[in-house]
DNA sequence: CAGAACATACCAACCAGTCTGTATGCAAAC
DNA sequence: GTTTGCATACAGACTGGTTGGTATGTTCTG
């Protein structure tokens, strides 16, 4: 169909590098573009020939890079990982070094992103882990490990914020990062089915005041001003 | 393959009524055979085929009592929320009219029923929504609808037992309701990935001192004794 | 015997993966 | 500095198995 793109790249000028052909343009065109079409569609869903059409790239290619589909897959869940990773810890960057608060801006970042405009409300991590946990063995290894890298982090400022505020009503905080993602993960679930994204926010919402409330001494506090 | 559960039903005794072929019993198979074999391996993995033979049915059974496979996945969502709402229901019975109780029973029996042994830590309708949600209308129409039905049994609860006993805090009921909803799919999701149904328990945990901490005008309160 | 309830052979589409061929860049031999 | 050799980076036709669905035949019941 429409192969300009890399047509382009094979007779017009150079794409990135100083060489006509840039292996690393192409094998992360091919990653974002399974990003895309499996966030979209699910995994089984979404055909390697739809990934290469979406990339601008032939099977050769394709098969160049990557030895089979769930060799992209597993690309495409550490890519998403890694992507999602930095766009969250910007939020979190320098500006305080409060562990509250900057959970706080970490929950705040995360609702913003699914309220981006155009922005489709689905982790690839969880379809991945959706459809394939239950069936192969080495991608549900990759996602609990993906999954699990998210919470030691969330659980990290957890544990510091525990340090610098003795809670009133201790807690683990373990148990509690596991919680915010589990409540993330199936937030995003039942926002998608029901075709709004606001149900993310109001839940983080409430997630928010839990954690809360084991610092404050007062009850379930009502809902903070955020940016308007 | 192993035809030999409905060779008996062609040329043995009756099954369930009074005829050699119980259209109704071969129906009910074939779903749920769909159910487990999708709360295994996802919808797309699972095949045609494949629940014919673990129903012990043939194609020809299948397309005369369905359509499509499109067909069979929507009988089998509402067939396991009908099972669902019905085991879950029956905890509820009873026992207490105290709404507050009556939410407290239902946790612990949803806690109870990822902790049976020999069940899989799989939601069907979790996975049916995360696999099509994206991509067919329909399905996504039908999921959001029995996720719709779920929550507003929850709200009702949550509605009766403000009206019951006048929360200290207040909280709008369907929110609430949407927010166990939330969790109970991403702890599944989440618990299915690290294989620790345990994890889902520990969240409901959350959750129930979270809905009560309203209620009472303490603070999140320690963790109840439970059944042993 | 009519129609429901199957059984079975069959098919066209699809899809992951392969195979063969080709263009390009680079390095060393000459 | 140009020819030769070779590896990378593709291109694209092809394939073998799978899959949802169909067409047609058969058996049993009312």
């Amino acid at each position: 169909m429409q192969t300009e793109d890399r047509k382009r790249g094979k007779q017009g000028k150079r794409g990135t590098g100083s060489r006509r052909r840039a292996p690393e343009a192409t094998r992360l065109a091919l990653v974002e573009a399974a990003v895309d079409l499996v966030r979209a569609s699910g995994v089984h869903a979404t055909t390697v020939d739809q990934i290469c059409a979406a990339a601008g790239a032939t099977k050769g290619a394709f098969f160049h890079h990557f030895r089979s589909k769930e060799a992209i897959l597993e690309a495409a869940v550490e890519h998403w990982c890694r992507g999602r990773a930095e766009l969250y810890g910007r939020d979190l960057g320098g500006v305080t070094d409060d562990p509250l608060e900057r959970l706080d801006r970490m929950l705040n970042g995360l609702a913003a992103s699914v309220r981006a405009p155009g922005e489709r409300t689905a982790c690839l991590l969880g379809m991945v882990a959706q459809e394939l946990a239950g069936s192969n063995h080495r991608v549900r290894a990759l996602c609990e490990q993906m999954l699990q890298g998210w919470t030691d982090l969330v659980a990290g400022l957890l544990a510091d914020a525990k340090r610098r505020h003795p809670p009133a009503t201790d807690f683990d905080a373990h148990g509690m990062a596991w919680l915010l993602n589990s409540l993330w993960q199936g937030s995003l679930l039942a926002a998608k089915t029901r075709r709004d994204p606001e149900l993310v926010a109001a839940n983080l919402e409430h997630a928010r005041r839990y954690i809360l409330a084991h610092f404050s001494a007062t009850n379930p506090q009502p809902p903070s001003q955020k940016c308007p």
